[in-house]
DNA sequence: TAGCATGGTGAGTAATTAATTACTTACTTG
DNA sequence: CAAGTAAGTAATTAATTACTCACCATGCTA
């Protein structure tokens, strides 16, 4: 009979699990994560996680919860940060980049429930982070434009697609060097790149 | 009792059943796809699958080995038919959204292997396309700065990481609007945007 | 035409999974 | 401090999984 586990209020507990989750998702698949892992990441018993979460993809819905909230408010926060939209843009590729790095799960639970046909509550979580992510680059792009950064004729959608593609570049290159520390390193080059493609030609 | 399915060699079996298994990972992750689900879209028993493959993986495997493949071979044949080294580029550009588009499971399980931590043979095969893909547009990149089509301060192993990132990008942007299709109307512009990011400014 | 390898079936198997159960223990509060 | 509730455990559940196996059918060849 092993000691029983410390007690947490709900609340702290449900942010652990999340956040246990999260780490596991860091070293493999989301689908593979069992209870049973997430428990012993934990200390805990399977059927204690059942205290706190109705079912398994509460669990992951909740994750997705706190990465929107946390990534956007980061996002947003490194916008305002910036003197210029093209600088604005500039502190919002980077906070992405330190967000990945910290949390590497996160763009693998991202994918995988994108990868998803089903439009479950979790898979409608994901699309909101991306909408609202999406959202955020186009209004920067548009003051770019606006401010004469960025040439009149700029495909500002396109644009918001290369640059949400530029992390995922970063991302998958890391999956290949196997650091994950590495995205960092390469991304200075990537986005300077990046802003070569958009700047206005001179 | 059911009638029994039509024999087959087994090496035409094996083609069957690894193009399945491409055609289910465009609906489902690779890992949720199981063995009856494989046998049932070919109208096979699930016993029947070993008479082919000593095992699951070995199917996956197949399927990389297959990609990698197919894949390489029509991009390094785009890279032929180009003029100049950016055409070249730009032929290689669209042979790879044709693929994708063509077999929308292919970068399921990719991103999906790639993820793995163990060094899985699979895993070595999806880092061999990998590989190949990025020394393919490594040269190219390297023969844009020598005819002068590129500056030759370009940093070519940023300008393959963003490549490889755009497709990422149109990947998970066509997984949002959820039809595959819209990857083909997207690529032009992001590819355009692209490709004044790498030209000498004029 | 007899023999036989190949490829098919469908009913097994052990292992693993998410979820539930009955029960216990630690807080909190009137 | 008594009682209720929140949070824990260990054991068990029904499904599902990859894989095996004994047997059957088909067509080629000796």
């Amino acid at each position: 009979m092993l000691i029983q586990a410390q007690r947490l209020p709900t609340e702290a507990r449900q942010a652990e699990i999340v956040a246990a989750a999260l780490r596991l998702a860091q070293l493999s698949s989301p689908e593979s994560i069992t209870t049973t892992d997430l428990a012993g990441a934990l200390g805990l018993s399977q059927g204690a996680l059942f205290k706190h979460f109705p079912n398994k993809e509460a669990v992951w819905l909740a994750a997705m919860t706190w990465t929107t909230e946390n990534l956007l408010r980061s996002l947003i926060q490194a916008a305002e940060q910036g003197a210029s939209p093209l600088e604005s843009l500039r502190c919002v590729f980077f906070a992405h980049i330190d967000f990945v790095v910290e949390h590497p799960g996160v763009p693998r639970v991202i994918l995988h429930e994108l990868q998803k046909p089903v439009d479950s509550p979790l898979k409608q979580q994901v699309r909101a982070l991306m909408t609202g992510y999406r959202q955020l680059l186009l209004r920067l792009l548009e003051a770019c434009v606006q401010s004469g950064d960025s040439p009149q004729k700029l495909d500002t959608s396109a644009a918001a697609t290369l640059l949400m593609g530029v992390v995922q570049g970063l991302v998958m290159q890391s999956m290949l060097s196997g650091q994950i520390s590495s995205m960092r390193t390469q991304a200075a080059p990537v986005f300077s790149l990046y802003l070569h493609g958009i700047n206005k030609s001179s």
